[in-house]
DNA sequence: TCTTGGGTTAACGGCATGTGAACTGTGGTT
DNA sequence: AACCACAGTTCACATGCCGTTAACCCAAGA
């Protein structure tokens, strides 16, 4: 798969370029916002596979956030962690009861949110993206390798053709706005054209065949299993 | 939490197995039956998380099961699913109205078996509640598939017409007056004619049923649920 | 009977998407 | 440096669906 993504929000600027500095380092796509309203927003847009919530902020602290987060269906896949200062003890409580998975404690250490998040993405990647794992449908997804086995054929696909695989095949069925497409495999600032998403999915239903991708006129495509 | 365990329901041993094994692959407790009644007996002992049931079975089927286990103080907590087969007599799936949260279509796909049931779970974690999509209708509109499941068939409306299909049936009984139909799903800058939306609405009605849209002359219409 | 509001049908036309080819940049090879 | 292969994007044009409209019908009430 490609590299996994992360949304940063919290509202100090030093402790976000911080974060953002060592996840970056790592090799994740890292998306920052300042306030929880922010936060949720760029969520749907990027559907990352790591939310990280600072708890207290202006506007919409993190609780709230992820209370709208776990209501939002296109996020369910998303991991959601809080940063939390030691002592806010009715903060975890809170945080867990709103649908948190994880919270990691401030002041941050680069080693120790490492090792978390690596964790928490493990985790997802277990069973989130792809399993590895022969489906019924002829396509297995290897990550690691780059590489995809369409009946047993091993087809070494361009990044972008696989990344654009990868987002559409991690849950078969549900239907990617182009927006979503847009954001999760070139970024939320990139700007391409309004052509390209299509000559993407055409070469991959010339190398895959027809039956996997389906258009869904005015709101986008979906994978079918 | 620890492991959530799963209640498994289906006469066919091979896809007992087959679908068994996926889940204890992904580290849940999966407990299985091989008809309704034996299913809702295990269920009031083991109080499973989900409970997922094959509609056809003897004995007891799917349906008949799924109301006595809502009918259960106990097992209210636990979240039911049906497999249902593509285009499965739509008789025998009638009986809808018993109060499922979800629906899986088979053929089975690992994968997307486990991104729902990661994906309901998850819900059932956050919340400890889950608010099926159901509306005791033998309609279930899922947004983010796109798609109607009607009786048991999959169908995939326009754009148009599943918005305007969402909107009614957000609220089955509400009148919505042409109005609130136009600023809802047009927009209030948009300006059609008189007529667009009596012909998306009898579209619905061609394809769902006339019982589900009701005219309420000199001011909109509705959705009976 | 006239009026008002909705139902029905077919046909039109726009616009989202499909498609083939050209263009650009990059990295590798000789 | 010249060349090549390929990924990624864009462009121009084709296509077909979907949304809309228009014209007409029917029913109910004044």
């Amino acid at each position: 798969m490609g590299k996994q993504s992360i949304l940063l929000v919290d509202d100090e600027p030093d402790i976000l370029d911080f974060i953002k500095y060592n996840l970056v380092k790592e090799g994740y796509i890292v998306h920052t916002a300042t306030n929880g309203r922010e936060g949720v927003a760029l969520a749907k847009k990027v559907l990352p596979d790591l939310i990280l919530l600072d708890v207290m902020m202006p506007e919409m602290d993190g609780v709230e956030a992820c209370t709208e987060i776990r209501e939002h269906k296109s996020l369910r896949q998303s991991i959601v962690a809080f940063l939390t200062a030691r002592g806010e003890d009715y903060s975890q409580i809170a945080g867990f009861e709103a649908g948190a998975d994880d919270y990691i404690l401030k002041p941050i250490k680069p080693r120790v949110l490492l090792s978390r998040v690596q964790a928490l993405l493990r985790r997802k990647k277990a069973t989130g993206y792809v399993g590895g794992d022969y489906d019924g449908t002829g396509l297995m997804i290897d990550p690691d390798r780059y590489v995809v086995l369409h009946h047993g054929k091993e087809l070494s696909l361009p990044k972008k053709e696989f990344e654009l695989l990868s987002l559409l095949a991690s849950q078969p069925g549900r239907v990617f706005s182009r927006e979503n497409i847009l954001a999760s495999v070139w970024g939320t600032d990139v700007v391409v054209g309004d052509r390209t998403i299509d000559v993407h999915i055409r070469k991959l239903r010339e190398k895959l065949g027809e039956q996997y991708f389906r258009t869904v006129k005015g709101v986008g495509y979906k994978f079918v299993g």
